[in-house]
DNA sequence: AAGCATAGCAACCGCAACAAT
DNA sequence: CATTGTTGCGGTTGCTATGCT
């Protein structure tokens, strides 16, 4: 025998409040307060469960909430608490007057992790994503580390791959040396579903062939601490962060050489859709975290542990920045149009990323 | 102008902690 | 101390408005 629910579901009304339904709650509430929730929407007259009634005063109806945006200092001490209580919305919300742990939940949720991302810093530790990385890899064996930037890349390539097939396309990749086949991929029909699978797998390795690595900077291998082209980060070679101090907002993981002015000082990064740099767009779509990350290519996954076998692994920097406007590059000359027409990649395209 | 995708927000759900008996 | 009922919390879902293609 379990335990009896808290209402008749099949009698009790569900989601949206009406103003009418608002109004018996708010009155009957001011009469004789909130002492059992199960009783109220009883004597209050409404169909609704208890702890719906519940949700609907402390979220919305209590008198002394506040219902407008969020400022910039509710926004500091939420994410100076975050930082600290992590997914705490209660205790959050309690430091701030007025605003209810759904209120602050739904604002963290849709705005400020964003934010966070945006600015390169990873809204679950709050420590720069290239902080992390690096520490990361540091911990690693350096097959390991392959295993991580190859599931980085993969990332990548999912979000391009998205890209790409949202609308039909005919494209072929084409690698630099040693040049695989070219690999013709025809996306959009749906009678298929077998070949569209397959013809996915070819993109996706398409893809990786055409971020193609340089060869001279295999000399430069990630575990090595004395060489590479390591940043302020230190140790591990590709990976440079550093950000100013003061508040959270002012935090980036940019280094000055792959920062824009507007970056440094908090500004969103985006590439708009010829490609181009701007910042500041208010929705925060298409965020992307700038610095690098490494690729160890070819490497069969099911023996990188294996660092005799592989002992010269090829890798290159990734400018993210560079992949997402290489993508829109290569959409647009996929579909044929593009604003700009001088920027658009000739047939056979080449997917290139430079080391920076 | 229509259709689609996304963001924002309100509400729901399940679980755990707490209180009452 | 065990059982039962209530409240609070955090994750998730679904609806609506808005923007984009």
């Amino acid at each position: 025998m379990g335990r009896i629910p808290c209402c008749e579901k099949e009698s009790v009304k569900k989601g949206q409040w009406t103003p009418e339904e608002d109004h018996k709650l708010s009155s009957y509430i001011s009469q004789h307060g909130t002492r059992n929730w199960r009783l109220i929407p009883k004597n209050a007259g409404l169909q609704r469960c208890g702890k719906s009634c519940r949700l609907r005063w402390t979220n919305y109806l209590r008198p002394d909430l506040k219902h407008g945006q969020f400022s910039d200092a509710e926004e500091q001490i939420i994410v100076r608490l975050h930082s600290v209580l992590g997914n705490r919305w209660s205790v959050i919300a309690a430091q701030l007057p007025g605003r209810t742990d759904n209120d602050v939940k739904n604002h963290w949720n849709t705005k400020l992790r964003k934010k966070l991302s945006g600015m390169g810093i990873d809204p679950v530790t709050h420590k720069p994503y290239s902080h992390l990385m690096a520490e990361i890899a540091n911990t690693l064996a350096p097959p390991q580390v392959a295993n991580l930037a190859e599931a980085t890349l993969g990332c990548l390539k999912d979000e391009m791959l998205h890209l790409l097939t949202k609308k039909h396309i005919d494209i072929q990749f084409q690698s630099p040396a040693p040049a695989p086949p070219p690999i013709t991929a025809n996306l959009g029909s749906k009678h298929d579903e077998h070949a569209d699978n397959d013809t996915i797998e070819k993109i996706k390795i398409g893809l990786s062939r055409a971020i193609i690595q340089d060869p001279e900077t295999t000399m430069n291998k990630p575990w090595d601490h004395h060489g590479g082209n390591g940043g302020s980060s230190g140790n591990f070679p590709g990976f440079h962060y550093g950000f100013e101090g003061g508040s959270p907002w002012s935090q980036s993981m940019c280094t000055g050489s792959t920062c824009t002015a507007g970056e440094q000082q908090g500004g969103q990064l985006r590439v708009d859709e010829n490609g181009d740099e701007c910042s500041g767009e208010k929705d925060g779509r298409n965020n992307m975290f700038s610095g690098e990350c490494e690729l160890w290519d070819d490497l069969p996954s099911n023996d990188l542990m294996n660092p005799l076998r592989y002992p010269r692994p090829h890798w290159v920097q990734i400018n993210p920045r560079q992949f997402w406007a290489e993508a829109r590059l290569l959409k647009h000359a996929a579909w044929g149009r593009s604003p700009r027409t001088s920027r658009m990649r000739p047939p056979g395209l080449e997917l290139r990323f430079t080391t920076m």
